[in-house]
DNA sequence: AGCGGTCAAGTTGAT
DNA sequence: ATCAACTTGACCGCT
């Protein structure tokens, strides 16, 4: 009998549960208060999708869900960006994260956030570090209205200089409001920052690591898969989150990084299997993938009993 | 209804 | 120089 606290991340493959979103390009051609009115409607929409997706991984026996950074879209933009309060649908959804955070929370389900791509806390333009701030305070505000417990990022850039890099980091964790720093997670990736590259900074820092083994299996550092797990597992204050995918073609074939729909079993370590751990699934097939390695992991279990 | 170009934002490395 | 990749394709205007 496993531990592990699967996770599903963002969407889902069959299910007809969808998000939206929109443009920033679109909503140049609306009036503002047109555009107002979209973006409520998306909102609601989407906060109601989020109930939905919650209440699947609660009947489907999936622990965590990863909840996407667009929630609500172009909140933070420069132009339409907005408060929820100003939405003509703000108490409705108010009233629905409410809802879904008391039934998250009742049914053990743990909710996590991957702010995107652009942000970046360690980049040399300010401009950059004050964006990501700004978006990562953001997340922390729909953390606090979810339940939500991660709010997971990389590290960054490299820019040539790993160590002056890693103490820009540090200066922009520490830059953070209390509220947000205390979510916030750093996860090794496949082509700058190592688990071994890391683990200095969050000791030192306080941060957890999500270690993502297919990342160091891209980018190795020397540190087998077991002792990097229990390094990574000593940098928590509670469950640890990791991450789990397999290569689209194959450690063979080309461009290794790219995700399969599934995941190969031979990729999962088995030190995790005993563990009380959240493993976030990155696999395309969504919730086809954390169906299948539930089922494998049963059977294995009973075979080996 | 279906298709293709486009979408706020950063950084890296393959081609 | 261009572009795909990254946690995730969806949206919109055109035919």
């Amino acid at each position: 009998m496993t531990m592990i606290r699967f996770g599903l991340c963002c969407v889902f493959h069959d299910e007809p549960i969808k998000f939206r979103t929109t443009t920033a390009a679109a909503l140049h051609g609306l009036a503002r208060k047109q555009s107002f009115a979209k973006l409520s409607e998306l909102c609601l929409h989407n906060v109601r999708t989020l109930g939905l997706a919650i209440d699947y991984c609660n009947r489907n026996g999936i622990g965590s869900f990863r909840v996407q950074s667009g929630l609500l879209p172009l909140r933070t933009h420069p132009r339409h960006g907005y408060n929820i309060e100003d939405l003509a649908n703000a108490d409705e959804i108010f009233s629905l994260f409410g809802g879904l955070r008391a039934f998250a929370h009742r049914r053990n389900i743990r909710t996590t956030f991957h702010p995107d791509q652009f942000v970046v806390l360690n980049s040399p333009r300010p401009e950059v570090v004050v964006s990501s701030l700004r978006e990562l305070e953001h997340h922390a505000e729909m953390a606090e209205l979810i339940g939500a417990d991660v709010i997971n990022i990389h590290a960054g850039g490299v820019y040539g200089d790993k160590e002056s890099a890693l103490k820009r980091l540090a200066e922009g964790v520490n830059s953070l409001s209390s509220r947000t720093r205390k979510h916030l997670t750093i996860e090794n990736d496949d082509r700058s920052y190592s688990p071994v590259d890391l683990l200095p900074f969050c000791w030192q820092e306080q941060i957890p690591l999500v270690y993502d083994v297919h990342h160091h299996r891209c980018l190795p550092d020397g540190f087998s898969i077991e002792e990097t797990t229990e390094m990574a597992c000593s940098t928590w204050n509670r469950e640890p989150v990791f991450h789990v995918s397999s290569p689209i073609h194959g450690w063979t074939g080309k461009n290794p990084r790219r995700h399969h729909d599934y995941i190969d079993m031979n990729d999962f370590p088995e030190k995790w299997i005993k563990l009380g751990i959240t493993v976030e699934v990155e696999a395309k097939a969504k919730e086809l993938a954390i169906r299948r390695v539930m089922n494998e992991i049963m059977s294995l279990g009973s075979a080996t009993i």
